[in-house]
DNA sequence: AATAGCTACGCAATCGTTTGCGGAAATATT
DNA sequence: AATATTTCCGCAAACGATTGCGTAGCTATT
């Protein structure tokens, strides 16, 4: 239990008072030269650090940012994580992550927890059900910024920064086609999820431009589901067909049934994907996706994070995060 | 910037001093039943919740703990950070995440920032180079416990959890011998982490038992690594081969290895995995693996915790998950 | 010589909560 | 009726850092 070093400490060592030595650490004018330097030089023998819990109660503020998240797993938000961690620990932010396990309830006590804790600034992917909006208004009118990214709101008011689920849709649809295969399924993740509605409709604008009947549809709510799905069908039903996956985990499940089935792609069975970008490499052959960088999207918004830290109104920061395509063989 | 509510206002609105309100809050057996109900359905009215700053400074102490690892992705510390996450929540304690990119330096930073930021407790993967245990001494004489797991310092004096590798070592030998191949191939990691020491030692004292030539043994620092040097093997020299992979990342690298020479699995090449969990799965066949689990490691350091802030002493808090055997298809 | 201005520091209040101590009023004990 | 005890509450000092304001002792200006 060592006692830390504290201003009153430097202050008696030194016989000077409290706020003299509070001044001499910030360099403030009213401090001599030799008064700072002595104040330093102590100050840096005793490994002198501000109490963060004094700092934070007079500003009212703490150096903290939040994550919430509906779940640190899975092969997305980490990935966020560790890219909004970097950056914030290197502006002298701390991080503080929160999961809602994609409870809405759970989620307007985290953003209670985030407000109580007087954190800087929110990152927030929102849960599937979020339909009351009134904890993020509330929690924006107490003067924390929150930067939607990934599952995001609809309306102006927010700062939003996703990805390009809607053109990303179109090009997959564009490059599905481009298969050549007669036989079209699309597997949709939560119909709920903001960026599930987003691929499905850029998709199907896109298909429904150069063809007449529309491709089969399916949600699949996860891994499981789309593995039992394409079992479902079959080798027969699988027969010359092309498969869009919106995500890894429904990757990940349509790649193991296929194996099961024992079907040849891309021969018989073309597969493309919307993907963090590990996954895919590690099935044979190499899947193609197009990629929705965790990383990219983690650094885009921290950007945005600090211009809001320096008084950007919210609703003027949107952005949208390209995909890019990445070249596997199973197309 | 709406001012939350203090104790102050709702004393003012009561008509009575700080400290009743304060108490009243508590059940302090000093106030009236009276007055607790008055304070209570004021302070619930007003949605009143403490400061967090003015408690901790006040106990010289946050709700929080900090899970310091050398990093947040790959395949194993995100599982683990959201195992301790959902414990800690539910226990009322927030998560703090830092990252040493595996750097010493990086890593005493880190436990300066837990010391000065007063958390309550440190769960802390060491990162490979570290030599010096000072500021893990230091940290822990401040009065914060640390649970060290994965990868644990030496020493008898700190607490422990770590996946049981020596034994999973031997049991990866006794599997591999049984697999029957007369060409032996183990791929570690990093031989300074420790798990990859104990993991190895393990090993070759279960071989040795029983073989008189030892199998041969390739240090792979990442996925890369391991897939150059199957590679580099050639068709030919894989041949009748069995090979243990230390970790998920280096079964990735050899697996897309493995594949792109289309060797055949199990037939002529055998392959089992020390493994999470989630990647052995999405090879064909599934590959066979050892599980070491990041949120089994996470719930038991949580325990270890709890212990240790009711003031159990360090030293004594030693465990070793033990690793499941999954059967794939790959042996 | 009188005034103005500057330098370099200290005082004290503040952020919001907790807690030891003291004490008035009510009740219980002789 | 006098004393002892209990009940219920408030005062004030912490926790550590910040900052507006005041001022003693200079130097510069007229």
């Amino acid at each position: 239990m060592n006692a830390m070093p504290t201003l009153k400490k430097i202050s008696e060592h030194l016989n000077i008072s409290i706020s003299t030595v509070s001044r001499a650490l910030k360099d403030h004018p009213d401090v001599s030269a030799e008064t700072i330097r002595r104040v330093k030089e102590l100050a840096e023998m005793l490994e002198y650090e501000p109490n963060a819990f004094a700092v934070n109660l007079r500003k009212r503020k703490s150096d903290n940012y939040a994550i919430l998240v509906p779940e640190i797993s899975g092969y997305f938000y980490h990935s966020f994580i560790q890219s909004v961690e970097e950056d914030a620990r290197r502006a002298g932010f701390g991080v503080m992550i929160l999961q809602s396990m994609d409870d809405p309830d759970i989620e307007v006590a985290n953003l209670k927890i985030c407000r109580y804790n007087h954190v800087s600034g929110i990152f927030l992917a929102i849960s599937s059900h979020t339909k009351d909006y009134t904890a993020f208004k509330k929690t924006e009118e107490s003067g924390i910024p929150i930067i939607f990214f990934d599952k995001v709101p609809h309306g102006d008011e927010y700062t939003t920064i996703s990805i390009a689920d809607f053109k990303a849709g179109k090009e997959a649809a564009l490059r599905i086609a481009a298969a050549g295969k007669n036989n079209i399924c699309c597997i949709f993740g939560n119909p709920d999820f903001s960026i599930s509605q987003r691929r499905e409709k850029g998709f199907f604008e896109q298909w429904r431009s150069g063809h007449k009947d529309d491709p089969t549809l399916f949600y699949a709510l996860n891994e499981d589901e789309a593995f039992n799905y394409i079992i479902g069908l079959g080798k027969d039903g699988l027969n010359d067909m092309a498969i869009f996956c919106m995500s890894d985990e429904i990757l990940g499940g349509v790649m193991r049934a296929l194996y099961k089935l024992g079907v040849s792609i891309p021969k018989e069975v073309s597969v493309l994907a919307m993907s963090n970008g590990q996954l895919p490499r590690f099935f044979n052959p190499e899947v193609s996706y197009l990629q929705s960088s965790g990383y990219q999207l983690g650094k885009l918004c921290t950007k945005a994070m600090e211009k809001r830290q320096n008084g950007v109104a919210p609703e003027t920061i949107k952005e949208m995060v390209q995909c890019q395509f990445f070249e596997g063989a199973s197309l």
